[in-house]
DNA sequence: ATAATCTATATAGACAGTCAATGTAGTTTC
DNA sequence: GAAACTACATTGACTGTCTATATAGATTAT
């Protein structure tokens, strides 16, 4: 809390405090009226399996940060619903192989899409110079996703997380 | 998606859609890691409760989107933490009043400290040109804020709706 | 080679949070 | 003062999560 509270655009001293502020409240807002048609573990599980193809029920657990009875029971359901498949590991006996579906894919993009879309026509509502400065923001808000996901998961190449809203 | 498009700090014809995904993406990776030791709509409950004083269960209901029933439940389980009393209206014996605790305040305020203040380092570690647009744009995320929860709730004087994660 | 150990997944049992449906006490209206 | 309404509590079910443990298969050491 040091350095960029003399540098952030507000010149006031507690403009990073602010901004803060600004950002997890918009978060809070929209959190807790996102569909639920599926949890947001679910969704988040399917992002994986959709950006970086098949995986074992252990790296969607250590990916999802759940228990692995838990993505157990999210991959039965899931499978259930026609999202994903389960295919044995000719390999390795013991694993079980889940990858996404047509169907999966489909309704993710789908969701991905209406999520997007719905924030996008709330920008449109800004006035022109808040909308300018949400935009010259962009590289800081992907830049600070960026550092979270870092700062919470020091382990090597196991990639974005997914977290559901962004399904 | 028809005007800003062009407006957006980008000067890409997808920059809305940009800063929306910039947005989203980054707010789904703060939630899914919030503190857990209440759930979201407790924390938003007792941020109701700080903000606007006593209510009855019915209200809290309302504000926060859940059933009666829910809302029963979480105020018996705040009752227990010490978080929250209850009293009885003596204008309408039907009536539960339920207010904020010290223990219920401190608990809150010390919460939202360290929400601010954990994201707070975290944009304290972007460049510099980056938290001055952050900071720039801060006005814009407030706005988008309040356009988002009128959108939700066309309904009257209800107040903000307090969503967990701003506890 | 085979026994011990490790690994990947499944199962069982528990708990919190949510809901719809319904019950009960108190209030308002006609 | 009877009917209808309101505020809250209770019940029973379902989901998502956890810990602890079981089972099948793989690996390692002797």
């Amino acid at each position: 809390m040091s350095r960029s509270a003399s540098g952030s655009g507000t010149g006031s001293a507690d403009g990073l405090t602010r901004s803060a502020g600004a950002v997890v409240g918009l978060l809070s807002s929209l959190v807790r009226h996102a569909p639920r048609d599926l949890s947001m573990t679910s969704v988040s599980t399917l992002s994986t399996l959709d950006s970086t193809g098949p995986r074992r029920i252990t790296d969607l657990a250590a990916i999802g940060g759940i228990t692995q009875p838990s993505v157990t029971a999210l991959v039965i359901s899931l499978e259930r619903a026609g999202l994903v498949e389960r295919c044995k590991d000719p390999a390795d006996k013991r694993v079980v192989l889940v990858a996404i579906t047509a169907a999966g894919s489909d309704y993710l993009h789908a969701r991905r899409r209406a999520n997007i879309e719905a924030f996008a026509q709330l920008i449109d509502r800004l006035p022109l110079d808040e909308a300018a400065a949400l935009g010259a923001a962009v590289p800081a808000l992907e830049h600070l996703r960026e550092l979270d996901d870092q700062q919470r998961d020091p382990g090597p190449s196991i990639g974005g997380v997914g977290t559901g809203l962004d399904g």
